[in-house]
DNA sequence: GGATTTCATTGATTTACATCAAAATACAGA
DNA sequence: TCTGTATTTTGATGTAAATCAATGAAATCC
């Protein structure tokens, strides 16, 4: 809480990939970025916007927005706290693609790609961990594409779920699980519009496999629900 | 063609990746790589294999499978001559998420992680490209997603023939595309049916925006059909 | 507290696409 | 050349999920 370039310093730790980085990288890195805060609803930067760098969420969610020529729109990705994106601003020449918006309020720590490329080209410690970052984002749109190619609406939602439970909780117990956000966006994260998935939680617990209350849902048994996602 | 590690630092710098890299790099590089030649429809790597490195394509054609649990499956990516796949493995942890095969007679590098790491850490420029390698595949998979979550089917395949265009031919021009491999193919990349896809194409060509002759599909009006890709 | 807006559910209908089945074309080998 | 195999096309039918249209339940505001 002393000058702002101490608070940007605090901010960047706070995000995995920043944190217990070499401190004279970190304050390096401080200098060129930018604290940015944001209302729920206002839009962060938009489709087709050149990329100007890495956005960092220090507090608050952000949803990726795509967006169709006729006004469609889906949620490709809803970011938390802690977690970064505008990663394709890196490879400087293509606009960027998504539109962000924020759902709450939010602080964003914006890093511009050329301070960032800059400290990369000195610090092969931060290079690497860009390069896992990368590595393990393209790892997650790929298995986004597998759910949508190859996976049924049911199968998107169990997989959720499932991706949502704390942690590796085994055997036949009840786990809950709490929706980060309202159930339409993650309906659009899933592909799905509201009302499908509306019903899909419905049959989960006609089957008896969740009960839902709200924004909690209770799965009743864990291995069920995984054997269910494999029909 | 004298050495065995001669003939792969050749087809290192065949690679993009590595082109024009520092020769001291390269032979590092070159020392833990291996030539792998594959016929035909062989298997390189299965889905929840490990990762074990990167692998450049120096000659041939490999397709990337997503598969599910009921024997589907879906070629989710098409990697010619030059390109490289795996880079997921970079990320250590997870198991492959594709299968990759090889189309036809092929030569693949494999450039183990471990290696891959050592050289990167002491390599900034290296490690850059490799950023913004993997930034683009970023790039490329959001706008796959794009793609699957809000266009249709003809939309996908007039988005598919536009980037298959030489180079950025414009106004009204004739122009022709070879399609790189056999219809069926690539009517799964663009996450569609063997028969759906060619309705399509048969569509298109009834409203006179493209003609098909077998391999090749000439694009009447560039124009025209960048216009239709927005209805 | 009610009024208003946002969010979620439920029902009826439509549609884009898949599936199944068969014919037509292209291609390879003997 | 014929003959079998792989690929593509065409047709008829089925279905998962979208759309349209209300209604119901929460949250938010005055």
């Amino acid at each position: 809480m002393s000058g702002p370039v101490t608070s940007v310093l605090q901010a960047l730790s706070g995000v995995s990939l920043f944190t217990g980085l070499d401190p004279s990288a970190c304050k390096r890195l401080a200098e060129g970025a930018e604290l940015r805060d944001f209302s729920g609803g206002d839009v962060i930067c938009r489709e087709g916007d050149p990329g100007t760098g890495l956005h960092l969420v220090t507090k608050g969610q952000v949803k990726l927005l795509l967006q169709a020529g006729n006004g469609h729109e889906k949620v490709f990705d809803l970011i938390g706290a802690g977690a970064c994106f505008g990663e394709p601003s890196l490879y400087t020449d293509q606009p960027h693609l998504v539109t962000a918006e924020a759902i709450v309020d939010t602080q964003l720590l914006h890093v511009p790609s050329a301070d960032l490329l800059k400290v990369l080209r000195e610090t092969p410690e931060l290079a690497l961990r860009v390069i896992k970052g990368l590595a393990s984002r393209i790892y997650r749109r790929t298995h986004d594409l597998k759910s949508y190619m190859l996976m049924s609406g049911t199968q998107r939602v169990i997989c959720y779920l499932l991706h949502e439970v704390p942690f590796e909780v085994e055997g036949p117990a009840e786990v809950s699980v709490t929706l980060p956000v309202r159930k339409g966006l993650i309906a659009s994260r899933l592909n799905l519009t509201q009302e499908h998935f509306s019903r899909i939680l419905h049959e989960l617990a006609a089957a008896t496999l969740i009960r839902v209350e709200g924004q909690r849902v209770h799965i009743r048994d864990l291995s069920r629900l995984r054997a269910a996602a494999m029909s």
